[in-house]
Formats: C-alpha cells, structure tokens, sequence
DNA sequence: GGCCCGCTATGACCGCGGTCATACTCGAGG
DNA sequence: CCTCGAGTATGACCGCGGTCATAGCGGGCC
C-alpha cells in the first residue's frame, strides 16, 4: 500500500479527521503493515507501548490474562478501530495483550511522531479523549453487567452490542460479519467456554440465532433484547 | 470560602495545574460549593451535564442503579478529584449517578466555562484525556477481577485499592480514613450485603482487619494481598 | 422516653454456573 | 493416509455465593 493510500486511511479516522493532510502523509511514510494470522499476539500486556495500532482488516482482540490461564477479553476491535493508542500518550507499558482473532492487517505508527502530533494539534488529543471517554463509557457497562446480570443476560446484550456496532442486516436477522470462537465469547462475557456452547446451542436449537457458515446470525432480536435486558425484572 | 482560596484549590488539581491563575480565578467566580449530607443525590444517570464537579471533602461514589434494584457502585472519588467531567467535555448526559457516603462538601463550576476552557488550553484536554485513561485501566481492572476472582479476592483488592490510594499508615496497619457502609464495600465488589458482611466479619474476627471506630485498618497487609491476588493459583 | 430507620449480623436453603470428563468433527500438515 | 490440535458438544457433579428470614443495636427525632 503506498504513503498516499495509508494517508487517506488515516484521514478517514475520526480521530485524525481534523489533521492536515500533509502530517497525515508523513506518518504514513514511517506507518507499517502488519499481516497477522488468527490467534497471532500483536503485542503482549507489559510491552513498552512503542507503536499506535489501527485495524486495517480483520478483528483484534484485547486480552487480559490471569495466572490461572483463564482469559478476559475487555475489547474487540475491528476495521478503523484504534488500540494501544492510550498507552502511547500516557507513555507507559500496554495494560492487555492484543491478538488477532482472524487473519487480520493492522497498521502501526512509531509512538514518538503520535506523541509530537499530540503535542501539535489540540484537536488530535481532543478527539482521543473523548475515544477513550467512550470506552470508559462501555467498560463501565461490562463492570455493571457483570456484577448484576447472569450469563444468559451477559452473552445477549454481547451479541446485540456486536451487532449493533458492526452487523449487517438481512432479511431473516443481522449477521456478524465475522467468526468468534466460543471461548473468544466466554471470554467477553466472563464465563466458561462450556456455558456459552450451552447457550448457543439451546438459541440455535430455539431458531433465535442462525448459524451462516459460522457467522452468527440474530434471528430474533427483541427475544435477546428481552434476555439482555434481564426479562421479567422489571419491579 | 473566597473565589482566591477557590482559585487556590483548582490549582492544587493536576488536571488543572497548567491553567494560568487569571483563568482559574475566573472559574472561581462562578463557581459554587455545595455540601451533600451521607446518602445525598448530587446528580442522577440521564441528567444533563450542566455542571463539573470536585470533591472538596468527603466522599463521592459513582452508581448505576439496575431495575432489580442493585447498585454497582464504578467508582469511589476522595478529595481532590474530578467528577462528572468527562460528561461535560462529551456534551452528554451523565452516564450514572453520583451520591456522597459521608457528609460531603463538592465544587461545582458550570460546563460551559470549562468547555470554553477545553477549547483554549490544550494542557487541560491532554490532562482530562490522561485521567480518563486511568480510569478506563481501572475500569479494566474491574472487569477481570468481577470475570474471573471469586467474592474474597475482589474484596481484598477493593480494599487494598482504597488504602493504597487514600490510607494512612499506623503502627499497627493501614487505616482507610473514611466510613463505608458493607453495603457500598459489596456494591463496589459485585457482590451482596450479606457475603461482604460475613466475609469482613471473618476477617476482624481473624484480626487481619481491626475495627477503629467504623474505620477500616487493615492489620495484615500480606495476607489481603495473598486473597487479591488468588493465593495458590500459581500454575 | 419511645419510635423508627439504617446498619450489622447470622442461619438455612438451594440454584446458577463452574469444573471435570469424554467424545465428535474438521481442516492442516507430515 | 493418518495424526494432531482447535473447536464444538454434552453429561454428571457440587460448591460458591445469592436469597430469604430473623434479630440486635445504636442514633436521630418527635
């Protein structure tokens, strides 16, 4: 891919909407792509944060993992999404690991010109403040469902919020235009792999999901809103 | 209290430590305190972000209410710290309400000013923006704990997290300097009132933890860490 | 004083979901 | 071709911790 085309990439951001074109095109020429296979760590928890990451193709997972070898998933990020930039303006070691859930190209930017921009253009750390405001948004709603809500509730509401953020759709339901792996789901939704294969299989049994060649399918939207939403709880 | 001390305080405030004084005294002006007593509503979730708030003395927690009736408190803010904010520089409704746990005194300055103030001095935004990133790896933090630890680890976590943050070292351990309900302590570890009380229980009748007059001290350092941290879960 | 409410405390019960074991399928690679 | 590992699937078991009930205590307020 030439310098021209990653500038427009990059200008295609919201987060670098507002930088000159000019700064875009010499990132670029330092910016490089990365082809990483499924499951391929990109970069792991306690690497020092030298590189800005953005998803090209494909979906990037950002893990936590606990001694007990039991993973957390906090984040899963696709196409024009940014990762590790927190990180690199804060100067510090990455807090997750990042890993690929699928073949996946990211392109990555030295962190000493993102920080030189940062310092340049108040728009660029405007804008990255309020990514990362969303963020803490959306990890505070993990934090609430996981301290409330049971498994089915938890896997629901993930589903819907992949959906949301990325599905496409059809006639019969939305697909996620992309495979996760049962235990990649366990994972975001704080359980064990056995428990969502349960689930899953009971809801593809139930017609309220549809299994497209192993992208998901949401069949029935309002049954897993009703679920998400925890139902009959309502006092 | 005058619009100098006022002035003096926001000073005192990393976020707002490259802000020439001139500005401060100008926030200051239209600035207002406002004392909570404990159990007070500050703001409620879905409010609009009309103002920007400080804990001058006391304490904040930030909850989400759940229709069942559980609350998740996602945060506990002493003095000194900002509140609110990022809704503020967002221009969106606060996303869960803030309560005081004890009598509390906040500072509250309008949001436009402070908007006003993201616009002129960069150094603020760049500082909002590395707060929030704090918080969204403490939000992380919550996440893998609540996905993976069982009740006593995060318990013990909460706890050490409080004291390494606000507790005052004594001879015979670390006293947290404030009184928090088990009620709270259980709404910051996802749990019940019921298991936080005869968890804590346990523990000051095992003397890792001594009563000082409804204030915490945790008496053995080690052995919390060793809850915390999972004990034999080493592979 | 007497009442009420918030908070702490403790016991009994039991269900959600984690753990362990086992099996099957499928695609990649020697 | 056969092996191997990743992923999916399903059953049996049982323990952590949530739910419900009950009680005692202390402080604020009429």
């Amino acid at each position: 891919m030439s310098a021209k085309e990653i500038a427009a990439f990059l200008a295609g951001n919201p987060v670098l909407a507002g930088i000159p074109a000019r700064e875009l095109e010499s990132l670029a020429r330092v910016a490089l792509e990365e082809a990483h296979r499924a499951r391929a760590a990109i970069f792991m928890e306690g690497d020092a944060a030298r590189w800005f990451y953005l998803v090209r193709s494909g979906h990037v997972k950002i893990v936590r993992h606990s001694r007990a070898g039991k993973d957390v998933v906090l984040e899963l990020l696709g196409p024009g999404e940014i990762f590790g930039g927190v990180a690199v303006i804060e100067k510090r070691p990455y807090p997750a690991s990042a890993q690929a859930t699928e073949p996946t190209v990211v392109l990555k930017i030295p962190a000493d010109p993102m920080i030189a921009l940062a310092e340049r253009y108040p728009a660029f750390i405007k804008e990255m403040a309020l990514m990362i405001g969303r963020r803490l948004r959306a990890a505070h709603d993990s934090v609430a469902s996981l301290a409330v809500d049971p498994v089915e509730a938890r896997l629901a509401a993930t589903l819907l919020r992949l959906a949301r953020r990325e599905g496409t759709r059809g006639t019969d339901g939305v697909t996620l235009p992309f495979h996760l792996t049962r235990q990649s789901l366990a994972d975001m939704t704080g359980t064990t792999v056995e428990t969502a294969i349960r689930i899953l299989s009971r809801w593809l049994r139930d017609g309220m999901l549809v299994d497209d060649g192993g992208r998901l399918v949401l069949a029935d939207w309002d049954a897993l809103s009703a679920l998400a939403e925890g139902e009959g709880e309502g006092e």
